[in-house]
DNA sequence: GTCTATAGGCAGATAGAC
DNA sequence: GTCTATCTGCCTATAGAC
C-alpha cells in the first residue's frame, strides 16, 4: 500500500486487471514462441490467442523483444529456476525430480530448447538471458560438485568444473531428443545414470 | 556417359559449371542459415553472398526448403557424418578426434545447433532430417556400446541404449555451451571424461 | 540461365480517434 | 486501454523477356 506526498490515497486504476492482462499475454506468447520459435512466431498470433488486437498487445509490451524477455522470466518462476535447493535433498534426487516434473510441461521444454539455440543467431533478444543463465547454472553445479569432492564423494579423476558443464549439456541434449521421440527417451534415467557414475555412494 | 535413342551424342550443356554454381549456393546458404537460422535467413541474403539475383537462385533450388535440405546433406559429407568408422581406432579416440575437428569449423556447429532446435517447431522442412539422424546415431552408438559390453568393457550398470542417447545428448549440449562461451568450454574434454567413465580400460 | 518486374502476403511498429 | 487505419519494409515465389 502506497500513498502520495500529500498523504491522500493516489488514484489506483485497474492495476489488478492490467496485471492479469499482462499475464495472459505472456502465457499466450509462451505457447506461440514454443510452437514457432521467436522469429517464426508473430505478435498477431499471440494477440489472436489472447483475444485482442495486435496493437493493443503492444500497449503492454512495447516491442516483440520485450515480450520475449517477459516470457523467459516467467519461465523461471514456473520451473523454480534460480531458486535455492533444499539442502536435505541429494543432488541426484533433486535433478531427477525436476526432470520428471519437466515431462509434465512439454511446452516449457520446447520453449527452452527452441529459444536457446535460436538465441545464438545474430542479434537475438534472448542472447544475454541464455548466456547468463548458463554461467549461473555452471557456477551453481560447480559449487555442489566441489562440496561433494571435499566430502570425498566425487569419483577420482572427475573435474567438478567439467562435470558441471557436462551435466547441463546432458540435460539440454536429452531434452532435445525427448522432444523428437518422447516414447524412446528416458530423461530422468539418463541424468540419474550420469550422476550415479560421477557421485560415489555415501 | 549416356546417348540418345538415335545413338548420336546428346548435347551436354555446361554441367560442370552448373554443379559448381549449385555448390557455391549451398555454401553461401550454409553461412546464412548458420548466422540467422532457417526462418531468419533469406534467399536474398544467400543470393547476395553468391553474387546473383534471388530468382536465379530459385532456378537451382525450387524452394527455400529444398535449399535447406541441400545444405544439411552437404554438411554430412563435410563432417564425414554417416560414414563407417575405422575399426582400428577406439570409440574414445574417434569421438575426441571428431570433436577437435569440429572446433576448427565453428560455422558447421552453429548451423547444426540452430537448425536442429528450430526443426522441432511447426512444419519445419528439416524435421525429418533430424529425427532420422538421431535414430541413426543412436543405433550406431548402441551397436558400439553393445560390442563393448560383450567384451566386458562396459562399466557394470551402464545400459547401452541409454548410454548411446546420453553420449549424443552430451555432445549436442556441450556444443551449445561452447558456441556461447568457447574459451570456457572444453568439448573434447567433456566427451573424453564421459567415455572414460562408461568404458573400462582394456 | 539470368535477369527485371511484380504478384501477393505478412511482419512489426506508429498515429490518432474514441 | 482499445481500437482501426496505415506506414514501411521484407519475404517467397511466379511470369515472362532476353
Amino acid at each position: 500500500m502506497t500513498t502520495n506526498e500529500t498523504g491522500t490515497r493516489a488514484p489506483r486504476g485497474p492495476y489488478a486487471k492490467s496485471k492479469q492482462r499482462r499475464e495472459s499475454i505472456v502465457m499466450a506468447a509462451h505457447e506461440v514462441f514454443a510452437a514457432h520459435g521467436y522469429r517464426g512466431g508473430s505478435l498477431q498470433g499471440v494477440a489472436d490467442k489472447v483475444g485482442m488486437s495486435q496493437t493493443s498487445l503492444l500497449h503492454y509490451f512495447p516491442s516483440k523483444g520485450d515480450l520475449l524477455l517477459a516470457v523467459l522470466n516467467w519461465r523461471d518462476t514456473v520451473t523454480g529456476d534460480g531458486g535455492a535447493r533444499d539442502p536435505r535433498e541429494s543432488l541426484v534426487d533433486a535433478v531427477v525430480r525436476q526432470a520428471r516434473f519437466n515431462e509434465t510441461v512439454p511446452g516449457v521444454i520446447e520453449l527452452y530448447t527452441v529459444l536457446c539455440a535460436e538465441s545464438v543467431t545474430d542479434n537475438h533478444p534472448g542472447r544475454d538471458y541464455f548466456t547468463q543463465r548458463y554461467e549461473g547454472l555452471r557456477r551453481s553445479y560447480l559449487q555442489q560438485f566441489s562440496a561433494l569432492a571435499d566430502a570425498g564423494r566425487l569419483r577420482p579423476g572427475v573435474d567438478p568444473e567439467r562435470a558441471a558443464a557436462s551435466l547441463i549439456a546432458l540435460w539440454d541434449g536429452i531434452q532435445t531428443q525427448w522432444l523428437m521421440a518422447p516414447e524412446r527417451i528416458d530423461m530422468a534415467g539418463a541424468l540419474r545414470d550420469y550422476l550415479d557414475m560421477v557421485i560415489l555412494p555415501e
